[in-house]
Order: C-alpha cells, then structure tokens, then sequence
DNA sequence: ATGCATGAGCC
DNA sequence: GCTCATGCATA
C-alpha cells in the first residue's frame, strides 16, 4: 500500500526524546477485575457515545478523494440510531479471563454458546492458573502467567465444534475482495443488484422479538434442530470461497455485492442494525450466525464495527453480502432461531497476553509522542518505551491500533489533497498552549471544515508528510517531546 | 463500544 | 516491522 512508500519513519526521529515525566508513574489503575461489571447492564444509553469521535458527517468523506492505504469508513455512526443497549450484550456478559482453556462460561460475547455448548461443565481446570502480576510500571496492567511465553505453542486444540463446524479462526476469506477505495466510490453508481426485497422493505417479520439472552431462554432460543446447520454454503455465491475476484470483481465473494457505494453500505448498516435489533437479536447473535448459516463465524466486535461503519471500505464490502443474507434469512425464517443453533463453539485456546491497560496520562503522553510522529522507528519506540515505562511491544502495537483508529476514523490523506479534509496540527498560528497533549484529544486538529456536524473526536495526523507534520507540531509539545 | 492484542501477508 | 482484519477483554 502506499502507505509504506510515506514518509520514512526516520523523518520524526531526528531528535532524541525527553519524557522525564515522573508523575507518569503514578498509580495503578482501576482495579483489575470487574466482575461485577454486566456488560449488558452496563450499556450506555443510545445516544451516549463514548468515543464522540465516530460522530462523522458525511460531508466528512464525501469528498475524499484518494484514500493511500486502507480505506475506512468515517461515516457518520450510524450507532444511537437505536437503541441497542439492552440489546446488545444481554446478560451474558460475564468478564471473561485470560484462560487458556475454555472455561466453563468461556464464550467470549456470544451469547447462547455458553448456555447451549455445555456438554458438560469442563471445570476449568486452568481456572486458577491466572496470576496477576505487576509489570515493573505501575501505570500498566497485565496480567501474565509467570514465565510464560504466550506466543508459540499454544495453537494446538480448539474445542472445535462438531466435525461439521465449518471452520476455526485462522479460516479467512482469501483477499479477492474488490480494492475499491474511496476515490473510486465516486464513479461507482447505486447498483440495486440482487437487493432482496425483503431487506429493503420493513417487513415486519412474524417473529417473535424474545431475544436470546441467557440461560433458559437462550436455550431455548438457540436450540434449533440439530438439522439446518448449513455450514457449507450454496455452491455459488454463498460461500467464503475465494472466488477468483479477479481484476475488478471487487466483492466477488458473493455476486450480489461487487459495486457498492457508500451510501448503500451505510444504508445496509442501519437497516441491518435497526432489524436485529427489532428482530431481537444481538449482535453476538448476529456474528454467530454467520458462522453457522455461512462457515465464518465473526464475534461481536466485528458486527459492531460493521455498523458503526467502523470498518475498511473493503471489508464492509467483504461482510455486507453475508449479513444481508442474515438478514434476509432473519426476516423470513419462521424459526430464526435456527440460525444460531450451534453445533459447538470452538474455543480458542491459545494464550493471550493480557490486555494492558495504559493510564490516562500515559496515554496522553502517547498520543503526544503519536502527534510528533505516527510512525517512530525501533529506536523511537525504544525511546518511549524507557519514557513511559512500557514494554516496547506495548508501545509499538499502541501505535499500529492508533494509526488503524485514525484511519478508521479520518479519512488518510493523499499527497495531493493534504489538508484538504482534515488538518495535521494545529497550523502555527496559534497553538493552543498546552504543554502535554490533552487527554482528550478532541480539539486536536481538526479539520475546520469538513466536520459540519462536529468534528471527530480524534486528531488525525497526515501520515504521509512527516516533514509538514514537524512543522505544524506546536512549541510546547515539541519542546516536550524533544526536548 | 472500544482499547489493546494477534496473526497473516507483504515489503 | 507494517498494515489490515479480527477478536478478547474491558470500560
């Protein structure tokens, strides 16, 4: 992708780095388990975004012209358009651990699989091997098994589900998927394709919205007969098959979705979301479905994304075809609950490093070395590393998923039209005077004008002039920063 | 809903 | 080592 031939990671390199900043170690975080934390409970209302960032207008990228790397879909959230949040994760939400083995309840945020998948109770034997260690900064959390080195091995057994379970993780579609990138959305006219009728109409489904949560009812709900699990897909169009996209096949996993526009993409979004929901159905429910109806299962996350358009044009493209056809199925199924009926949920077991998490002014002081540069060489990340007291794979897989958001949420620059939808830093005028980048990065760069109903939340740095970017870096942060 | 992590594919 | 797709864990 062009994105590599960008500026040099050097370019932001030429100054050595001063982040003596003693009160970044300050304290641990918020306590370590929160157990008692419902994931469903604990839903914000619709409406109340945490990350106001994904508040994208559509003015916002309706202009964009040439997406470098991957392209994403900054579209305006299409999430708080419903109310999803008694929905979404139900009472399945039980914090999950980082077990190696399936626990008991080990279902990530799929709901049913845990109230159906229970042969029996595999205590789990691994329950208590879990210890929380300190990492030497007090500001990160982690835990890891003593000594253990999560990387390797672990691969091995997945509880994979009946012989029939199309697929584990690691099964991915191939990349044929249409490259269309935002530039050539432009040309790219509403095509009705195979719109089935019925995802554009409300139909109002016959069914009864009980949505699956837990125990009981999601027995009941995803207990289908053993009989409709169709993991192998349609022989034509319906399979994760890599069909050989070719040159401009696009989507050409399933014929139906080759060209879309943004605009549809959006619509399917919202369409599908506000139907799950009036359908009952989470988006766990949704994820899983797939894996059953079509041989890929997804988890929630991606669901989520999908329609909050958080995701690569590509890759909307790629899911589209197969939600729609949930969809579809959803709304005419006299027993959706078919749709979810699991054979077996393969468990991964491989060992996860925990999830760190990094305190607020260590964020911040990131996101202030991040503003300087997006792409710090091994030395940088070294750098910060030492300056922030973590572990330099923290530091440099912070800066992968910073760099993903912005792309996800801003739209990456292409050298001709810099600045045109979204400025680097703050241009030299005036520099808001803050001497550490503020936690909340909202403000930062923004784009004055393309964000008509509000700006993203997160600064965007233009990835691709480093040198312009140095320049644009305020006094203070650079002073900060180099010291 | 989102932050951090993983792994494939690529350079 | 990066991007990208994806997911676990958590706020």
């Amino acid at each position: 992708m062009s994105d590599r031939s960008q500026s040099p990671a050097s370019d932001c390199n030429s100054r050595p780095y001063d982040f003596s900043r003693a009160n970044l170690y300050s304290h641990p975080t918020m306590g370590q388990d929160n157990l008692g934390n419902n994931a469903g409970s604990l839903q914000l209302p619709s409406g109340v975004l945490q990350d106001p960032g994904l508040l994208f207008n559509k003015a916002t990228y309706n202009g964009i012209a040439q997406a470098t790397a991957q392209t994403f879909f900054p579209f305006h959230h299409v999430a708080g358009d419903y109310r999803t949040s008694d929905l979404q994760t139900g009472e399945f939400g039980q914090p999950k651990h980082w077990y190696p083995f399936a626990a008991t309840d080990y279902t990530g945020q799929v709901p049913g699989v845990m109230a159906t998948n229970q042969p029996t109770n595999l205590s789990p034997p691994i329950a208590e091997t879990r210890e929380q260690i300190k990492l030497p900064m007090p500001e990160i959390k982690t835990e890891k098994e003593p000594g253990e080195d999560y990387s390797a091995e672990i691969k091995a057994q997945h509880y994979t589900a009946a012989a029939s379970a199309p697929m584990a993780h690691g099964v991915y579609y191939s990349p044929a998927w249409n490259p269309s990138f935002w530039p050539g959305l432009a040309h790219i006219t509403q095509h009705p394709i195979n719109q089935n009728p019925s995802t554009s109409s409300a139909s109002s489904p016959s069914l009864s919205p009980s949505p699956p949560s837990n125990g009981v009812q999601a027995n009941a709900f995803f207990n289908g007969n053993a009989n409709q699990v169709v993991p192998a897909p349609p022989a034509q169009n319906s399979a994760p098959t890599r069909s050989s996209g070719s040159s401009s096949g696009g989507c050409s996993d399933s014929e139906e979705e080759e060209n879309l526009s943004t605009e549809e993409l959006e619509q399917f979004a919202k369409e599908l979301k506000h139907k799950r929901i009036t359908l009952g159905f989470t988006q766990a429910d949704v994820g899983l479905a797939l894996g059953n109806l079509y041989g890929k299962m997804f988890s929630q996350t991606t669901i989520c994304r999908f329609e909050a358009l958080q995701l690569s044009f590509k890759n909307m493209c790629k899911l589209k075809p197969l939600l729609q056809r949930w969809l579809n199925e959803a709304e005419t199924s006299d027993n959706p609950q078919d749709m979810y009926k699991i054979e077996r949920v393969f468990v991964d077991t491989r060992k996860r490093k925990r999830r760190t998490s990094l305190e607020g002014t260590v964020r911040s002081a990131l996101e202030s070395y991040f503003i300087k540069c997006p792409k710090p060489n091994t030395i940088d990340i070294t750098h910060i590393s030492d300056d922030l007291g973590l572990e330099r794979d923290v530091v440099r897989v912070w800066f992968c998923n910073r760099r993903q958001k912005g792309k996800r949420l801003a739209l990456p620059l292409d050298e001709e039209c810099d600045g045109q939808y979204y400025e680097q830093s703050p241009p030299p005028p005036h520099p808001p005077a803050m001497g550490m980048m503020p936690s909340s990065m909202p403000g930062q760069g923004y784009p004055v004008h393309p964000y008509p109903g509000g700006p993203p939340t997160l600064y965007m740095p233009q990835l691709h002039r480093s040198d312009a970017f140095k320049q644009g870096l305020h006094p203070g942060l650079v002073g900060h920063l180099t010291g």
